[in-house]
RNA sequence: GUCCCCUUCGUCUAGCCUGGUCCAGGACACUGGCCUUUCACGCCAGCGACACGGGUUCGAAUCCCGUAGGGGACGCCA
């Protein structure tokens, strides 16, 4: 036997490690969502791991209550993290140690300047054209005054250009003139956003940094500190950020979507084609993005939130859904209507029936509410235009002959109608739409055979006399 | 103000890297028709875009330059 070849690289040393870093001062919209999506679709494409990491450090504004909200959407959506959730309050004293380890190593600073001092220093800058930035002033003084609240500021490099090659945008390069000391330790000795997310990604091995391009050119700041910090940065993924979130009443939270009636599987699939495609496929399942996913085919532009197209791709996951599953889905809309049900054959069947006729599950509620009560109101046009007092014995022979129907299914009903039909000399309609006005209050409504197949043998006939009270 | 990014039908996008097969393809929406016991679904058809201006080239949506428009960033917020 051969001796084993010299080992590679290990897996593990090269696995893909991605995070998904929002912060717990609200729910998650979409934007948050679509970021997270594409992730987690890297990693599972590429066989890595997809990380949850709070940020939490803004103690004004964190509530745990919004960190439930995050964990709950992930889950619901079918992106539940291998790890995580991190809290970055948990982490305080390794911040700590790294901004002394800094300072002690000449890469980082005391900084004793004012608030207001740097806030005069902006406005003149502003006022005379030029880039607000901090003159790094204190950055070789070594005359600290005693018990004066300070900061800690990062050394940039002061001379050359930055570039980093993104997945997304390609190479950027910035100079580094454009660069200050921005501060990496408040004075009341908390870390501030573009430091602690460089030492948590460096800590918790992040390979890829998959995040909104907005945070594009905070990455040049950050590039420098992975660097201070003994570290190679990351690679890089900025996405572009999608236009016209927010409004329909500001209600933009995934948790709302999900009250109004869409699949997470529809979300993900809608989300998964704003900023990303494959040929001119639409319809993804989640196994399928996660085989063809990839940053070659994610653009650059921003693009716009589309709730037309949204239905659309909602009503084709309610259309292609196992029954069973959508009716699991749909059990809490009808639940909130005060509907008392089961998840049994008949409703199995309700869904069956109605599933393509509604984008939305608030929708299949609408359309389907007269399976579940019989309160309702008749459309009084149709009852004015179908229900005339001679077709009573027609319909009275319909009662008689759906009561004595041995196999209760749409063919035999089919079969009943078609006779009646024949024996009085009416056309099918004339049967049809008095039979839809009486068990559903209108004239639109599925196939009637099926219809009456859906319902109880006796609801039927009890809603069939009901009305022939109205010819 | 300075820096960064973006610009194909109303919207999401394919094509752009590797110019010609693109008088630009698909999808949503919209319009019309078909199907039909109603309403939907479905099917078919139609409408509809390379931001603008230069250049390079036999030839540009595709390469280069500029202009305009949009977005983002410039915090002891994240």
């Amino acid at each position: 036997m051969l001796a084993s070849a010299p080992l590679k690289p290990t897996e593990t040393s090269m696995s893909v490690r991605v995070r998904f870093a929002p912060s717990n001062t609200g729910r998650l919209h979409l934007g948050n969502v679509r970021t997270a999506l594409f992730n987690y679709l890297f990693a599972r494409n590429q066989g890595g791991t997809f990380i949850l990491r709070i940020e939490d450090t803004d103690r004004a504004r964190s509530r745990d209550e919004y960190t439930e909200a995050i964990t709950d959407a992930l889950e619901w959506l079918g992106m539940t993290p291998d790890e995580g959730p991190i809290f970055q309050t948990d982490r305080m004293d390794r911040y700590r140690e790294a901004v002394d380890r800094l300072i002690d190593e000449g890469h980082a600073y005391r900084c004793y300047a004012t608030p207001e001092e740097l806030e005069a220093e902006r406005e003149k800058a502003i006022a005379e054209g030029r880039k607000p930035k901090y003159s790094g002033k204190w950055r070789d003084r070594t005359d600290h005054p005693e018990d004066q609240p300070y900061t800690v500021r990062i050394k940039m490099p002061q001379e050359g250009q930055i570039t980093i090659d993104d997945m997304v945008q390609g190479e950027v390069t910035v100079d580094v003139e454009e660069l200050d000391d921005f501060i990496i330790m408040r004075s009341d000795g908390t870390p501030t956003y573009n430091f602690v997310v460089v030492v948590d990604d460096a800590a918790m091995e992040i390979s890829h940094v998959i995040r909104g391009d907005d945070h594009l050119n905070n990455t040049f700041r950050q590039v420098p500190v992975y660097r201070a910090l003994g570290h190679e940065p990351p690679r890089f993924a900025h996405l572009p950020l999608i236009d016209g979130l927010s409004k329909r009443g500001g209600s933009a939270s995934i948790q709302d979507y999900r009250e109004q009636g869409y699949l997470s599987e529809a979300l993900v699939n809608y989300l998964s084609r704003l900023g990303w495609s494959h040929g001119d496929q639409e319809l993804f399942s989640h196994d399928e993005l996660v085989e063809y996913f990839g940053f070659d085919s994610v653009g650059r532009s921003p693009s716009n939130f589309d709730r037309d197209k949204l239905d659309w791709v909602n009503s084709e996951w309610m259309k292609k859904l196992p029954a069973s599953e959508l009716a699991e889905c749909w059990i809490p809309f009808l639940e909130r209507k005060g509907f008392d049900v089961e998840h049994d054959e008949q409703l199995v069947a309700i869904v069956n029936l109605m599933r393509d006729r509604a984008k939305t599950l608030v929708e299949l509620t609408e359309e389907s509410s007269y399976f579940f009560s019989a309160d309702f109101d008749y459309d009084q046009k149709a009852v004015d235009k179908w229900m005339s007092a001679d077709l009573k014995p027609a319909i009275e022979a319909l009662i008689e002959g759906l009561e004595e129907i041995d196999d209760w299914n749409s063919d035999a009903i089919g079969t009943l109608y078609r006779a009646v039909g024949d024996e009085y000399d009416l056309g099918l309609a004339k049967l049809a739409q008095p039979t839809r006005i009486s068990l559903t209050g209108s004239t639109s409504s599925p196939s009637v055979f099926s219809l009456v197949a859906t319902f109880d043998r006796d609801e039927v006939i009890r809603r069939l006399h009901a009305g022939t009270e109205l010819l």
